[in-house]
DNA sequence: TCATTTTTGTTGCATTTGCAACAGTTTTTT
DNA sequence: AAAAAACTGTTGCAAATGCAACAAAAATGA
């Protein structure tokens, strides 16, 4: 099943068709959008990568979502009263699509091929945002560490097709990614390596299991 | 933003119409499907409760989604390479529509209005899940019991637009729902009295703060 | 209505996890 | 090339959480 949502005509179309969405470009580090108030704004990756950022009130950080090709986010993908503020980050030099959601539904007046194209696309891009958002969710209800990070590796594993692969994450950014304390993950990570399930060389990772 | 999906259109077009989708009806403590292989299903729930349950290997029991009127489920929504068998459960008597996304894309041959009627809803359906799914991570994310059932309690009562509200769950099934253990979150939620930030009658939460 | 099953409420104890802190690397910036 | 910042690896200790177990209450169902 793959997604019908082409990049190239969409940016080709762009310039000259619609009104209603904006391309815009990010460098590393740079705020892409703050989640403050419902504006039905609705984001999708064109390339690089995307963080989705939380700070609670300690000041803890979290990473919420990580968002890279042809992955949708925005407000209007999350619930109106929350008290966190959410932050999305360019983890690398980015470039987004912004429009608004409410404009989908309803006909853009010139009818044009950009917004044709999106709109037949959008239940694609939103049905492997709900997959990967399941994912993230088996992994966070497994009851321990351990389970956690074995899952995860199992996921990276079976997308590669290979027992070895690198992580995508550094090491701190996996254990926010996980939610779970980054020193009690490096911990984990050596009793997993004492324990013969995992080698590990940098962000490289064999499963031995 | 309302949900354009009409159930009483659906249901009355269903009889003489497309024959590529299912509705079936489910009583209390039944099986709705099981995830095993990817058959690229899809479930929406017309009436009544349907859990989504994993067994992991020691049997332990983790409720993974609750899905009440409109929303959607099914295998399509998880990675195909998943290690752990999930089940769909009734958890009241139910309705359930079944149909194999391929088709959605893809025209009915016969055109027929109950299909186009659930295109067209269908990025509407997913938009609402991936905001339900988005809620859910954020609560799994918190860091302590504490703030997992405080963040929950409060949308609920945003939810409902009072600081009094009553759980949908059991408390058995809401330390399921929060991933953490049955009895820590008595013990804290008896914390948070003592501490005076709720009050608690049975399953009716009221919020002091 | 009575018996059975499920849920609630509670506790002591063991284990896991988070926190704080720091030194050594690596990466990034100037 | 030097300085600054971020990341890795590690540890002791405290706190939070899970586990096991059980009695009481509530819900279910025969």
């Amino acid at each position: 099943m793959d997604t019908n949502f082409d990049k190239k005509i969409f940016i080709q179309n762009f310039k000259n068709s619609c009104n209603k969405i904006q391309i815009k470009k990010f460098v590393k580090g740079e705020t892409v959008t703050t989640y403050i108030e419902k504006r039905n704004q609705i984001c999708i990756v064109l390339s690089g990568e995307v963080d989705l950022i939380r700070y609670d009130l300690n000041g803890n950080k979290t990473i919420i979502g990580h968002f890279v090709d042809n992955d949708v986010f925005g407000e209007v993908f999350y619930p109106a009263n929350t008290n966190n503020e959410l932050f999305a980050v360019a983890r690398k030099n980015s470039e987004v699509i912004f429009y608004n959601y409410n404009f989908i539904s309803n006909k853009c007046r010139r009818n044009c091929e950009f917004h044709k194209e999106l709109s037949n696309s959008l239940s694609q891009l939103f049905l492997e945002q709900i997959v990967s958002l399941n994912l993230r969710i088996e992994l966070l209800t497994k009851k321990n560490i351990r389970s956690k990070i074995l899952s995860y590796f199992n996921a990276l594993s079976k997308n590669n097709l290979r027992r070895t692969f690198t992580l995508p994450y550094s090491y701190t950014d996996l254990a926010d990614f996980l939610s779970v304390d980054r020193s009690a993950m490096m911990r984990e990570l050596k009793f997993l390596i004492d324990d013969g399930f995992i080698k590990k060389r940098g962000t490289k990772i064999t499963l031995l299991y």
